[in-house]
DNA sequence: TAGACAGGAA
DNA sequence: TGAAATCCTGTCTA
């Protein structure tokens, strides 16, 4: 393989653990004693890719500069921390790439001008020429004022900066906000169930970093914090601060729940300032928590949003943007109406597969805050857990129906593979009496394995009252073993599980496995084991792939374990 | 007022 | 690449 092939060139090689190619990718050594130290230095600058077992890719993009400069880190730094940890000379290309999009940050700034119109700076006539030539920023000039100055409508705010992004130039958004309707709003010094209350360091940092720029530029930008860190506490935090009416947007019902149960436990507000705006309830009150899809909801496929309207129903001085790397392109469309209030993204990944990461930078905000994982771990914030990617052989007996099948029934071969069901039992009795939870993805797979193992199944189709007595008798110790479908990727609710075994994965995205996964290594007492079973030499290692990049992003180690047709059966 | 369930959307 | 989940609305029942 071509990863261990490198893994041993890098390792035959001296102490230093990255290697810069010349596409701009970033090689890191996993094994090096350094690897904590080059991670943290380079990650505010670039993004990862891949995390195999031994090398992880990382990537230098406009993006992910203009991310690093929006909060502060300048040129020098990132060249220097290159620098620190690259076993070789860094390739002029990257670094003139870097220095490309440097200049180009900061190098167009918006400022109110009146109270109809602002006024466009661009750094150089260059660039003024360049940007005014452009289709849709050439009709958006009413008046040309100086030889890099022009002026557009405040209506086009939203519009204009997200033509820059897409010609390459950031904007630097100095028109500030709304003052927004009054909102009394305090943290509690305690719970309301009397435990002490306060806000961790990092999260006073990120809301220091949110307000950074004060009047004109403090508060627009996204907070990036790995699952289990308190966003919701950080977006509490920007509400006291902010003191404001908020509309907060949410990617499910259990997740409105969640936040209005957080902000009755931890602030001051009483339940009747706070509304839910869902399918259920059509509440409007100084706090408004809603979700994406109310906004979207539309009765036929050409008529308006319906919703759409609760964005403007009240002077809000902030809305809150949970898990801001899903949301919808329309919400996106209209927050570029929008762009007069606050704005606060919360998310564990910024990564999103579609490219709408520039819609979130340019319209949200950049990224304002995200911590060094060495601080959590160090804390014990990210939660202590092993991770084993067990591979296993397909049974002789499917090899040639796999070896005959077309893609998609390959994957599904490979998928309900039953010597998964012996390693499960293997899994199950090495942890004793620990409550495990089964989670897989096709719903057969998962009715044949929960008659194997009688366990109770759990899938969309179960009614709320049934999974609501399931998790129940499952967190009492009543059930050892329970088996879940998709319905875990939504489940705010799922009981916490010290063991879980993976037994299909998905096609799909980054995020839907960053969904999954963190819901299961919740920072809890006890060690967390998770388990990923794939069927060796099949497409299903692909995937597998896939999902070890989520782990190395939240920071955990993992070991791939192989075994034999003689192992499975023993 | 709450719930259960069907149907459509993406 | 496909399967299965979500949410919303609307209707019916108690």
């Amino acid at each position: 393989m071509a990863y261990m092939e490198i893994y041993i060139i890098l390792m035959s090689m001296q102490d230093k653990p990255i290697i810069v190619q010349s596409d701009g990718g970033i090689l890191l050594e996993v094994q090096s004693p350094e690897y904590g130290n080059a991670r943290d230095a380079i990650l505010p600058f670039a993004e990862l890719i891949k995390s195999p077992e031994y090398i992880h890719t990382y990537r230098i993009t406009p993006l992910s500069i203009w991310n690093a400069a929006a909060m502060g880190v300048a040129c020098e730094d990132v060249q220097k921390s290159l620098e620190a940890y690259s076993r070789y000379e860094i390739p002029e290309g990257v670094l003139f790439r870097i220095r490309d999009a440097f200049s180009r940050w900061d190098a167009v700034r918006l400022t109110a001008r009146d109270e109809r119109t602002l006024l466009v700076e661009v750094r150089t006539p260059e660039i003024f020429s360049q940007l005014t030539a452009k289709p849709g920023i050439k009709e958006a000039v009413l008046e040309v004022t100086g030889a890099r100055s022009f002026v557009i409508g405040r209506d086009m705010r939203g519009r204009f900066k997200h033509l820059l992004i897409k010609a390459g130039f950031p904007a630097h958004d100095l028109v500030g906000f709304d003052q927004g309707d009054p909102l009394g709003v305090d943290l509690r010094e305690t719970t309301s169930s009397g435990v002490p209350f306060g806000l961790r360091q990092y999260q006073v940092d990120a809301g220091k970093n949110f307000w950074a720029g004060g009047s004109v530029s403090g508060g627009q930008g996204i907070v990036v914090l790995p699952c289990g860190a308190g966003k919701t506490v950080v977006g509490i935090h920007a509400m006291a601060q902010a003191r404001m009416q908020t509309l907060i947007l949410c990617t499910n019902v259990s997740a409105v729940r969640q936040w209005i149960a957080e902000l009755l436990d931890k602030t001051t507000l009483d339940p009747g300032d706070i509304g839910e705006y869902t399918g259920s309830r059509k509440e409007i009150r100084p706090v408004t928590v809603t979700t994406y899809q109310m906004l979207t909801y539309r009765r036929d496929k050409r008529g308006p949003f319906e919703h759409m309207q609760i964005m403007s129903a009240r002077n809000w001085g902030l809305l809150i943007y949970d898990e801001v790397h899903v949301v919808p392109a329309p919400v996106f469309r209209a927050t570029t109406e929008i762009q007069a209030k606050r704005r606060l993204g919360l998310t564990a990944t910024l990564i999103r597969e579609d490219g709408l990461e520039e819609d979130a930078f340019s319209l949200v905000g950049p990224k304002c805050y995200d911590v060094p994982w060495k601080e959590l771990e160090q804390k014990g914030f990210i939660a202590e857990a092993h991770c084993y990617e067990i591979r296993l052989p397909l049974p002789p007996e499917k090899e040639m129906e796999y070896a005959l099948a077309g893609d998609r029934h390959q994957f599904r071969i490979a998928s309900e593979n039953v010597n998964k069901d012996r390693v499960m039992k293997g899994i199950m009795r090495k942890h004793g009496d620990e409550p495990v939870l089964v989670i897989g993805q096709y719903v057969s797979q998962l009715k044949r394995i929960s008659e194997t193992f009688d366990a109770p199944l759990i899938t969309g189709s179960t009614p709320n009252s049934r999974r609501d007595t399931l998790y129940g008798a499952f967190r009492r110790g009543e059930i050892p073993v329970l088996v879940v479908s998709k319905v875990a990727n939504f489940a705010i609710d799922l009981p916490d599980a010290s063991v879980a075994i993976q037994v299909s994965g998905t096609f799909g995205s980054r995020q839907e496995e960053a969904q999954r996964l963190g819901r299961i290594l919740r920072p809890k007492k006890r060690v967390s084991t998770f388990y990923t079973l794939v069927s060796r030499g099949t497409s299903e290692e692909e995937f597998a792939h896939k999902r070890q990049i989520f782990l190395a992003e939240q920071g955990y180690r993992y070991t791939i374990e192989e075994w034999s047709a003689h192992d499975v059966h023993a």
